[in-house]
DNA sequence: CTCAGTGTTCAGTG
DNA sequence: TCACTGAACACTGA
């Protein structure tokens, strides 16, 4: 579920389900790891009987704000997701937080892996973990002029580089492939060795390849077929890409790294 | 049974 | 202190 299109799609789903609608129970799951901690006590005092303002996002993170009382962050790590739904005999076994609000629909966010978190924060977008995070890739204004010199100072791959949340908040792994697909470099480059014309092909796919996930609500399917996402997965030794061109698999920066050495230089 | 995996953090290294 | 790398985290599904 968990790079920034699908996150904001989430965000938006949450937003439009919940704004303005105020919570009437409360599950949390005993989970001290996604909880960070906090026990089902405390995460039920701080959301029963209150009304819920808005969801807002910053990179892969979303919070969502109260009429009163601390922020709810959410974040899906590998396998969050947020479902909604009317009948509570939905709710799934991977089910860790769920709220009813008074007009008796129900929201959950569900984490079968366990890497996702969720924590109650007072200003999130001005605390740990969000204040540390880069441009949003969606929302900040991106170009070359800002991201060049940023690139100069930065000594590892720029596909390592392009992972980086404080730089780069909402770029995973195949966003971060795709950007260096279309820009036709070679993701074993270091960042500092990239010229300013790498660098604004960088930033051009970026915003592109991430306005057209958001605007195609993170449906796969709807992807534009030339993407080498469709191509990516299963690190198969005789894959090629749209037009033909073999797939080759490395690992950078511990990630799993599709490219196409035809094209990338 | 083994292992990769759309993510983040932290220990260890230089 | 900074920048970077790789392992750990947790657990499903191939």
């Amino acid at each position: 579920m968990p790079e920034l299109p699908e996150v904001e799609t989430a965000r938006r789903s949450a937003q439009q389900y919940l704004a303005g609608k105020r919570i009437s129970a409360v599950y949390a799951a005993r989970d001290p790891i996604v909880f960070d901690g906090a026990g089902p006590g405390k995460i039920n005092s701080a959301l029963k009987h209150r009304k819920i303002l808005c969801f807002s996002r910053k990179g892969k993170y979303i919070w969502m704000e109260l009429d009163s009382g601390p922020s709810v962050l959410f974040h899906f790590g590998m396998t969050g997701r947020f479902h909604f739904y009317t009948d509570k005999a939905q709710r799934c076994r991977f089910c860790k937080l769920e709220l009813r609000t008074d007009d008796g629909q129900f929201f959950a966010m569900t984490n079968k892996r366990r890497l996702g978190r969720i924590r109650l924060l007072d200003d999130p977008l001005n605390s740990p973990p969000v204040i540390r995070l880069g441009f949003d890739v969606y929302s900040d204004p991106i170009d070359a002029s800002g991201i060049y010199p940023l690139l100069r100072k930065r000594k590892a791959a720029i596909k390592a580089v392009l992972l980086d949340q404080k730089l780069f908040a909402g770029v995973g792994n195949w966003i971060a492939d795709e950007v260096l697909y279309q820009a036709g470099v070679d993701p074993r480059r270091l960042a500092c060795k990239l010229s300013s014309d790498d660098a604004k092909r960088i930033c051009r796919c970026l915003k592109r390849i991430v306005k057209k996930a958001v605007a195609v609500s993170a449906d796969k399917k709807r992807f534009p077929k030339t993407w080498l996402f469709h191509c990516r997965w299963g690190k198969d030794p005789r894959a090629r890409d749209h037009y033909g061109d073999k797939i080759h698999f490395t690992q950078i920066a511990g990630r799993t790294t599709a490219w196409v050495p035809e094209k990338q230089t």
